[in-house]
Formats: structure tokens, C-alpha cells, sequence
DNA sequence: CAGTGGTCTAGACCACACC
DNA sequence: GTGTGGTCTAGACCACTGC
């Protein structure tokens, strides 16, 4: 007697952790609520701080909590739906929630521009636009075009910046759409898009890398990073049906 | 003189390991090839050990390194492109690289039950299948299809298992599909599905999530978990051109 | 068996937000 | 200031693989 099971297969720890918090927050926080801060969980629990820090880390990436450096710990809304490439035959969304913030003309890094199947020398227009949804920033995306593919652009000469970005869209839209080929791909945030997305280097990121195709070639490619934390990326296209936007949780 | 700068921005030691240790895996390194072990590796770069593994979960993370309990630290190849609903209005995929594992009838978990919608009370058939690609497993996947959805089932009464599994699947491609909508968000890997994939539970997985939609009614959800490590999911329609695979990496 | 990565501890100090 | 999460250390032991 005393102990009921041998622990034949003993869990770690976090894991445990993790479940076990993860029942309180269903059961009694509401979102928005802070925890406790770690050290005193972590005593409440009997385990080292670094133990509680991996049941939490794992509850971040699941998009459970929300955590932030001076502030605390607090219960995170269920991740919102973004839509991405909703329309298989569409440009780049330039919706409200796409802001353009810059555009230069660089040579592009070697997978871009092989991705581009452009020659290495070749001008690319890059467009960086941020996006915000529901008031908060979720995705960080750099836009590249060859300077081919936007001809008009070279005689506007529009300064850099916001005004020059727009005007590579407006090129763009012009351009018929054969079709377009997105992927999405876990990575980490580059310290240049963490900063956008209001996160620390390093964060869990989605990658939508999409290539938009006219005449066979590939006339615009686009990196976009999305916080994986607050976002889940809707790829729908239901026929034109709509279905509800329930808060859901992912069965566990 | 001396120090060159005044670090101003101290960047986390581990952050750049990372950097030189990704520098030295794109140069002095191929795929395959086994790093020298982590206590090793720490006492080289003169750091706790805790510090190079933060390092090196970072790489694991996007998929540069591949890490197995017993065996080593080696270099991960790149992800293998997964198409993941390529034809919008196609049924689940039975191609060669799903196999039909098993199937039983239960009461789905009450987030599933929403998605559904269907009663909590209504029976479901749970066929679980997993995914092999290049002779690896990427995923596993629940498929729930409702009683309603597949009424010819009922009397057949095919015995549970693979069996059963593949008699819903054929059940399901004769309805007619309006359409459907997929989601990608982060996760982590339950111990079930951890098992499937050959990792440890917790490891990082996108969870694809599909509404199959047959007259305005959701006909059947997948939740499908891919391994994040080791796939990018491609959502490719590309007005039936074909792009090649290039061996590319992400810019950074 | 020896060697690997995985877990855990009990501290310490730092960077940041807020008062 | 105080309090938070983020980083880092130097150990220890465990679980697993393969010889």
C-alpha cells in the first residue's frame, strides 16, 4: 500500500507539470488573469525554477500563456484564425491589416534569389510590410520582386520607403496570376522581425514562404513570418461556405 | 583599446553560439555527419552545458540538427516538402504514403464534438492513420466521421482495425465534397502521436486541422500532427505548374 | 558495459517594466 | 527603487543505444 503504482514509466516532471497546469488554466484562470510568478510556482509545486520554466515554455508554444520580461505570466486568448491565402488566384492581400513600412532595392540573399531564378546581379525590389490583427502585430513579411517583373517601377523612381512599397504593389497588381505555391515551415524570428512582432529573437515563428507565378516564371516571392504563439493560419477555401469562427481548442 | 566594443547590446551567449555554430554546420559540415557530444562541445566553447543545448534546441527547432537520446547530435538534412491539401476539393489523400491504422467508434473529445457539430452523444468513427514520406514517418493523423456522415457503414459492421478503417475511407469518397478548409497552427506532440513519429512527447508538431464540408454540413475533420522538425507543408495550386524542389534555405 | 542525450537542481546575475 | 521573466552556471542522475 502507500504507493499505488510502481511508476514503472516515470514521467518527467515538466511533462506533469504541464498537464497539471494546463487543467488549472482551464478550470480556474480566465484569460487575461496573471499567475503567480515563477518562483513562487515553482516552490508551490517542489520543483527548481528551471523545471517549472519548461512546463510554461511548452505552454507558450502550445499559445496557452503569454509571457513577458518584467510584466508576468498571464493566460493567453485562444489563437486568433489568419487567414492566408484564402484566394489561390490573388496578389499579395493589401487589406487593411497589411501595412507597407519599406522597400529597397537590393541584391537579394542567395535562396531568395534562386527561389527567384533570377541571376545573382539582378536588381529586387524588397518590400517589408508588417500585419495586424485584431490590434496586435502577427506577422512580419519581406516581399521580393525582381525589378523584371515591375518594369514601370524603374521610370516612377519613387523614393524609398512606404510610398515606393505601394507602388510595387500597384505594379504587381496588374500582372495576371497564373496560380501561386505557398509552404509553411517552422522557424525562429530573426532579430529584425521580433521586433516587429513585439517578440524576443529566437521566438517560435511560422514561415509562409509563397511564390506567385505569371507566364511560368516566378515573378514575386514572399517570406512572411507569423507569431506562432497568437496565430493559427486558416488556408480555407470552403466553396464559398462559411464556417463559424468557434473558440475551440485542439482536442488533447 | 583592446575590447573593440562596448557590447552595448550584450547578445545571450547562446544566441551566438548559435550563429557559429550554424556558420561552421553550412561549411564544415554535411548531412549525416555526427557533431562531437554535447558535454564536448561545451567545454570547447567554454559554456555550461545548459547553454549549448539551448543552442542547439534552437537549430533542432528549425530543423538544422537532428538529436536522438543514445546515439548523437546529427546534421539534419533538409525538410522534405509535404503537400498538404493540394487539390481543394479532393477527400483525404489514400495515396501509398497513408496507411490506415486503425478505427474505432467512440464519443469524440467534446472540441472535436464542436467542430462537428454534432451532438455529444452522436457516434464517430476514429480512424487513425500515419503518413510516411522518403521512408520516414511525418505524421499522424484522426480522421472523425460522424455515423451520420457514412450511414451505409452501420451494416456492413466491418470489424475494427485497418479493415474498418479503409471501409469509412472508401464510404467517404462517394459522397460529393463542396469543399475544404484547413488550418496549420503550433503544437506539441501528445505521447501518442510522439510515438508514431518517432520522437519524444512535447516535441514540436504542426497540427493541420480540415473541415471536409458536404452540403453545408462538416461530412468529416482531420487533425492532422506533422513532424515541425522535419517538414514543410506545401499548399501548392499553382494553375497546374510545376515548380522544382530546390535544396534552399530559408534566408537569415 | 560505456557513451549519448534528457531531466533536474540550487543557486546567481541580468534586462526590462512599472512605480 | 522593486519585481518580473531571461540567461547562465556546475554540478548530478536517469533513460536509452549500441557494443
Amino acid at each position: 500500500m502507500g504507493t499505488t503504482q510502481l511508476e514503472s514509466v516515470p514521467e518527467p516532471k515538466y511533462w506533469h507539470l504541464k498537464t497539471v497546469l494546463s487543467e488549472a488554466l482551464d478550470s480556474e484562470f480566465s484569460v487575461g488573469e496573471i499567475l503567480p510568478n515563477e518562483r513562487d510556482l515553482a516552490a508551490r509545486f517542489g520543483v527548481a525554477r528551471a523545471t517549472l520554466r519548461q512546463a510554461l515554455e511548452q505552454l507558450e508554444l502550445e499559445g496557452r500563456l503569454q509571457r513577458r520580461r518584467g510584466v508576468g505570466t498571464t493566460v493567453a486568448p485562444p489563437r486568433m484564425g489568419v487567414a492566408v491565402g484564402s484566394r489561390q488566384h490573388a496578389w499579395p492581400d493589401a487589406g487593411d491589416d497589411w501595412q507597407a513600412v519599406d522597400c529597397t532595392v537590393t541584391a537579394p540573399p542567395a535562396a531568395v534569389a534562386a527561389a527567384l531564378e533570377t541571376g545573382p546581379d539582378e536588381a529586387v525590389h524588397t518590400v517589408r510590410r508588417s500585419r495586424v490583427s485584431h490590434g496586435q502585430p502577427v506577422a512580419a513579411e519581406l516581399l521580393y520582386v525582381p525589378a523584371s517583373s515591375v518594369p514601370a517601377l524603374s521610370a516612377i523612381d519613387a523614393p524609398s520607403g512606404p510610398a515606393r512599397a505601394r507602388g510595387v504593389l500597384r505594379e504587381l497588381q496588374r500582372l495576371e496570376l497564373d496560380g501561386r505555391e505557398s509552404a509553411v515551415e517552422l522557424g525562429s524570428a530573426r532579430a529584425e522581425d521580433a521586433k516587429e512582432l513585439d517578440r524576443l529573437p529566437g521566438a517560435p515563428v511560422l514561415v509562409v514562404t509563397t511564390r506567385f507565378l505569371v507566364e511560368g516564371r516566378v515573378a514575386a516571392l514572399s517570406v512572411a513570418t507569423y507569431r506562432a504563439d497568437t496565430c493559427r493560419l486558416t488556408f480555407g477555401d470552403a466553396g464559398g461556405v462559411v464556417i463559424d469562427e468557434g473558440p475551440e481548442r485542439r482536442a488533447s
